[in-house]
RNA sequence: GGAGGGGUUCCCGAGCGGUCAAAGGGAGCAGACUGUAAAUCUGCCGGCUCAGCCUUCGAAGGUUCGAAUCCUUCCCCCUCCA
């Protein structure tokens, strides 16, 4: 490979990433001209992935442009243990079957956007299972407690006087036997992977094989701006999620978070995301952006087609107060007699209690038919069919028996 | 093994015999304003057959007219010492 190759792949695997250790041993890995071995785990504890994901997705599709051969990692074994990053220490363990399913949802997701010819599907629990008690402890004994506590989130909790249970320690352990198996030379991450992988360099080095690369991206902010994208805080963007819902969600991002997006899951070019930029501090309307940007990502996961259309209702329903099509129908029966609007509004799924439809009659959110409900005991007669309306978003037609 | 601290409603966190469905903050929800943006303002924020009733303060018992608050046992977490 010439420099000037290497210095293009550099630039690629550097492209919006958030660090790149260690820059040196890559270009050496490089110098060999052989494909690097690029691997990146994911714990198959839930089944629908997010945007977020789609951040590393996006950069191992590129490296796989680049020739180099890409391993997804399953981790159905770790995943039975749970990852230590937060909160839950105890984590319903999951069957083996509910593994491969999760599994082939995940690799259904991903390979709209990897090549499923060149990409290698592997599962951690085939030398997982086989290491066993003997071989666990002689892995742990290749690393230290003190080091283990460097990592902040154990450093914050154990100071913090919170749990930190003796397995967590083991994840890390594990992930980095991962490379040692797979003789990755090169680790993908968010950034609060960044620990893990450098303690399977560590691992690496200690049977005797050359230490990965670490790369790390940056994690996406979920839909409140703040935290990252996941599904345990439904701040999330599902790439199954229906065109309208993913339009929706988009369009409900603030304007700095837009640009966050921009950068992280647009496959636009640089330089037409700072010329976009531009023209908004030139006073041009961010909404217009925030529409190109929702199109661009239904249209990645759905159709073109599906993008217009979601942009067009979008329009009708929060511009001009249209019905949206896809209001769900059910009939709820009630032996005949009239229902009150607070046991509708309930059994249709628009609140979770009658107390909270109480409540939202009281705010002047609840609408029968586009009218604002203000009789709190208005009852429904039998027979007839209307469109139940919980604050701005929750709709449902309902029929009476 | 020893000593001490602690478990409160989604989260953090006050309360320490009645005025407690439980302060305050965060999150969330609704309304106003908008671009279903942000910021802001207002209200709500356990459940129900909702001006009343029922269930909640780690669990189970007990004391009391009355317990989140006192007692007993148990479970769990943390700190220090060994």
């Amino acid at each position: 490979m010439t420099e000037a190759e290497i210095a293009h792949q550099i630039e690629v695997f550097k492209r919006g990433a958030d660090e790149l250790l260690i820059e040196k041993e890559l270009i050496a890995k490089l110098k060999k001209g052989k494909p690097l071995r690029i691997k990146e785990g994911f714990d198959p504890t839930r089944a629908d992935l997010h945007l977020g994901h789609t951040v590393q997705f996006n950069k191992l599709r590129q490296l796989q442009e680049l020739g180099h051969h890409i391993i997804f990692l399953i981790g159905d074994f770790t995943g039975m243990i749970g990852d230590p990053s937060g909160r839950n220490i105890t984590r319903p363990p999951l069957t083996p079957e509910e593994v491969l399913v999760n599994a082939k949802t995940y690799t259904d997701q991903v390979f709209l956007i990897l090549d499923p010819e060149k990409t290698e599907v592997a599962f951690n629990s085939k030398w997982l299972s086989a290491l066993g008690a003997e071989g666990m402890i002689r892995l742990a004994s290749h690393y230290t407690v003190a080091r283990m506590l460097e990592r902040d989130d154990f450093a914050k909790r154990f100071h913090g006087n919170q749990p930190v249970a003796v397995h967590e320690f083991l994840y890390p352990l594990l992930q980095g036997y991962d490379s040692v198996a797979l003789k990755a030379d090169v680790e993908l991450g968010g950034t609060d992977q960044k620990f893990n992988l450098l303690v399977g360099r560590e691992i690496q080095k200690a049977f005797g094989i050359e230490p990965q690369c670490i790369l790390t991206l940056p994690l996406l902010e979920g839909l409140d701006g703040a935290n990252k994208m996941s599904k345990s805080l439904d701040n999330y963007i599902g790439i199954t999620d229906a065109p309208q819902d993913m339009f929706g969600k988009i369009m409900s991002i603030s304007d700095t978070l837009m640009w966050r997006y921009y950068d992280l899951i647009s496959f636009r070019s640089i330089e037409e995301i700072k010329q976009f930029k531009k023209e908004t501090e030139g006073g041009r309307n961010p909404r217009e952006l925030k529409v190109l940007l929702a199109q661009e990502i239904v249209a990645r996961f759905h159709s073109k087609q599906a993008a217009e259309d979601a942009a067009k209702e979008f329009d009708a329903r929060f511009r001009h107060g249209a019905l949206p099509d896809d209001i769900p129908d059910m009939t709820l029966h009630n032996g005949g007699a009239d229902m009150p609007v607070v046991q509708i509004a309930k059994q249709a799924n628009l609140v979770p209690s009658t107390s909270e439809a109480l409540r939202l009659i009281q705010q002047k959110g609840l609408k029968v038919d586009g009218d604002v409900v203000s009789d709190k005991s208005l009852a429904i007669a039998a027979g007839k069919t209307v469109v139940i309306q919980a604050g701005k978003r929750r709709f449902a037609r309902v029929t009476i028996r």
